[in-house]
DNA sequence: TGTACATCAGTGAACGCGCGTTCACTGATGTAC
DNA sequence: TGTACATCAGTGAACGCGCGTTCACTGATGTAC
């Protein structure tokens, strides 16, 4: 527990809890930022980002709530660094499902189950993102959708190279693309709201909505 | 503007702006109640419920704080009345989009026309019930997801009837069913947070997407 | 290496504000006789 | 119809609380010499 890795042999035994501080000032600030971002997401877990108060915010981190600007000017600011981090990963996502293959099964399974990986390890996010996007007109619900909006229009990209929808308009890739990543959203929030018992009929499920989206497009016109 | 239709003969010419009060007392209360539910769809034209304030809300209903509890016992209970109301809306949505043909084109534009003009009627229900639907863990956006779900068990039972779907298991006809209510209420979102000029549009990619999934389903297996 | 000064993340007191809720009240409407 | 009493929707003062934000500050870290 207050076991410490040996670091340039300061001192060969040091009995008190303190991990010697070999900290900048600003590895240090970089540390109380994050605090202040995860104590945010830790936060979200029950009320939208609407609702969060600098305060509660800040006292989670362990700080004062006048230090919070120090690295926010405002909670919107904070709330949109924590879409950055969502988006990082949705991409992070995306480019681990690109290489599923061809087969449509395989790629439908191989989409679900790294789903199922990111959402799993990325929950506070995951939940986060899912939310905001249906959370009214605050900068940070309206920028998510936004960046939504891009990332169906990467997704759009890598479906045009599909057989099947090498023809197709790019308005209609849009929307092909805009329906996969509202239902893949639909199933991150079920995953997360639900316990992990049940994760298979979920993902079981998700698959066979996917599926039935592939079969709809193969046949299209 | 002042007019008042003539009532028993009371007086001939009132000249005043009162419209007589011919109002009993229950109907003066339930004006209020109704008025507290209308104050709080209007302010939930730009956030969420769960930072709706009473104060905000009986201010625009034109009545003090304290008279609220004449009403509702909490806000919470005012928003689970809201969503009863929003769900009366769907179902006799669900009802006028009932008898729409078999053919799957005139299905899927009467069901997506239907889904306009209600959308357009109840902009504000419609937002409402969209938005909790994914409002976190308060009591309304929980009562929200039971009764969508419920409300999708009801669809089921409609598809059920199709010809291409008479054979599919119960578990299978849920899941087009919630990806059918999903994706409906996707739409009515788009239409209210988008200018009525774009509604042709959206309602265009909205029929797309529900011929690509009826497309699928009538593929399936 | 040692000293003197600058930087700046975090502190703590203070502010005015809107919040939900309590309470005793008012006065118009409703009812019993 | 007239009178005396009951009901109860709405009032207004008051409360304690958490909020975002301001300000002058502290003291450890960083830098220049």
């Amino acid at each position: 527990m207050t076991e410490v890795a040996p670091e340039a042999g300061r001192r060969i035994a040091d009995v008190s809890a303190e991990p010697v501080k070999p900290v900048s000032r600003q590895e240090r600030k970089q540390r109380t930022r994050q605090a202040l971002l995860d104590a945010a997401l830790a936060q979200l877990a029950d009320r939208p980002f609407a609702v969060l108060s600098l305060r509660e915010v800040t006292k989670r981190a362990e700080i004062v709530p006048t230090a919070f600007y120090r690295h926010f000017t405002s909670m919107d600011e904070l709330g949109l660094v924590l879409l950055g981090q969502s988006m990082d990963i949705l991409r992070r996502m995306l480019d681990t499902a690109r290489d599923a293959g061809t087969d449509l099964d395989d790629v439908v399974h191989t989409v679900v189950t790294t789903l199922h990986d990111y959402t799993r390890k990325h929950e506070t996010h995951f939940r986060f993102l899912t939310r905001e996007r249906h959370g009214g007109t605050g900068a940070v619900p309206q920028a998510a959708r936004t960046e939504l909006r891009l990332f169906a229009g990467e997704l759009a990209i890598d479906l045009a190279r599909f057989g099947c929808l090498r023809s197709w308009r790019n308005e209609d890739l849009r929307m092909l693309a805009e329906l996969i990543v509202t239902m893949l959203l639909a199933t991150a929030l079920e995953l997360i709201e639900t316990v992990p018992e049940t994760d298979e009929r979920v993902l079981a499920t998700a698959e066979k909505r996917l599926k039935l989206i592939a079969l709809g497009a193969a046949h299209w016109k």
